[in-house]
DNA sequence: AATTGTACCTGTCAGC
DNA sequence: TGCTGACAGGTACAAT
């Protein structure tokens, strides 16, 4: 799924364009999508607007104007959230782009929406829609009362690039028998990371994923703390990762894929030694590392 | 408490 | 070409 760069790049793209907007109807194409009873989502959404949003980890919290109630979305691996200005035509080919590549021209219809895999749809007062795409349905939108939402927030772990990133509470979280893999994984730890910019932040740490943490010396711990950092506020600057469902909320690609070093880059040559990356399964998830450069 | 397996769902790709 | 199995950016839950 989108990470937590990936998931801010949305955010802030939506920001602009749908706050202060009334929603005037909403379309479920997939019930399941929805974790709310129906008819309360649609009471409350349709005549409502969007006062603010914003995010916890990987999930996406949407103010309303007129309601407490508070939508919190949750992309999962494949969710996409897309925002178009105007009405579209269905079936049309409008909106086509040309590209160059290899000697040929050729031409990719930029697909109508909905299409096949959206599942739910917000149409705004001035036009414009919201459209949650969704291959494998494994996102979701949910509305809760703001005491659901304390309660789910308050399961989330610290942040980077928020205050409460601190050293001294990076280092508590850094003190049991689990791997460095998973505990940087735990949204209850660490909130926002996942496999990719995990796997990142421990080759620029130079640090072993099956680690326990535990065994991290001082050096070791500091070397982490700042690759965290600096991995999620790069990825953010390039718009986050894209390798094959991730876009933003115009629909375009991020830009961090070339900035990886081990990441989906099994058997190449490591950037720093040459060595071949390894890939292996740790913590449940395929798990990419310079066993070099690594230790 | 931590780890492992399983489930959710659909698409893609490698291998036969 | 077609089939099968493994795997995919995430997380919740049950079993161990």
């Amino acid at each position: 799924m989108p990470e937590l760069p990936e998931v801010e790049t949305i955010r802030r793209g939506l920001l602009p364009n749908i706050v202060q907007k009334r929603v005037v109807s909403t379309t479920i194409r997939a019930p399941r999508s929805v974790r709310s009873p129906l008819a309360d989502f649609t009471r409350v959404l349709e005549g409502n607007s969007i006062k603010d949003i914003q995010r916890r980890g990987k999930l996406l919290v949407f103010h309303l104007a007129e309601s407490s109630m508070i939508l919190v979305i949750h992309l999962k691996m494949t969710g996409q959230l897309l925002y178009k200005q105007h009405p579209q035509k269905g079936g049309s080919e409008a909106g086509s782009e040309s590209l160059v590549g290899g000697g040929h021209s050729f031409t990719v219809p930029e697909p109508s929406l909905p299409e096949k895999y959206t599942r739910i749809a917000l149409t705004f007062e001035d036009g414009s829609s919201l459209f949650f795409n969704d291959i494998r349905r494994f996102g979701y939108w949910q509305l809760v009362s703001p005491a659901e939402f304390e309660k789910i927030e308050s399961r989330y772990g610290i942040e980077p690039g928020n205050p409460n990133f601190t050293r001294e509470n990076f280092v508590k979280i850094m003190s049991s028998q689990r791997s460095v893999k998973a505990v940087l994984l735990d949204q209850t730890k660490v909130a926002g990371l996942g496999n990719i910019y995990v796997d990142e932040a421990c080759f620029r740490a130079g640090i072993h994923p099956s680690r326990p943490v535990k065994t991290l010396v001082k050096r070791e711990l500091d070397h982490l703390y700042a690759a965290i950092q600096e991995i999620i506020a790069t990825a953010i600057q390039h718009r986050g990762t894209t390798f094959r469902d991730y876009r933003d909320s115009t629909g375009e690609s991020g830009n961090f894929k070339q900035l990886l070093n081990v990441y989906a880059r099994a058997g190449e040559p490591c950037v720093q030694c040459g060595q071949p990356i390894q890939k292996e399964k740790h913590a449940g998830r395929g798990t990419h590392f310079c066993a070099h450069c690594q230790t």
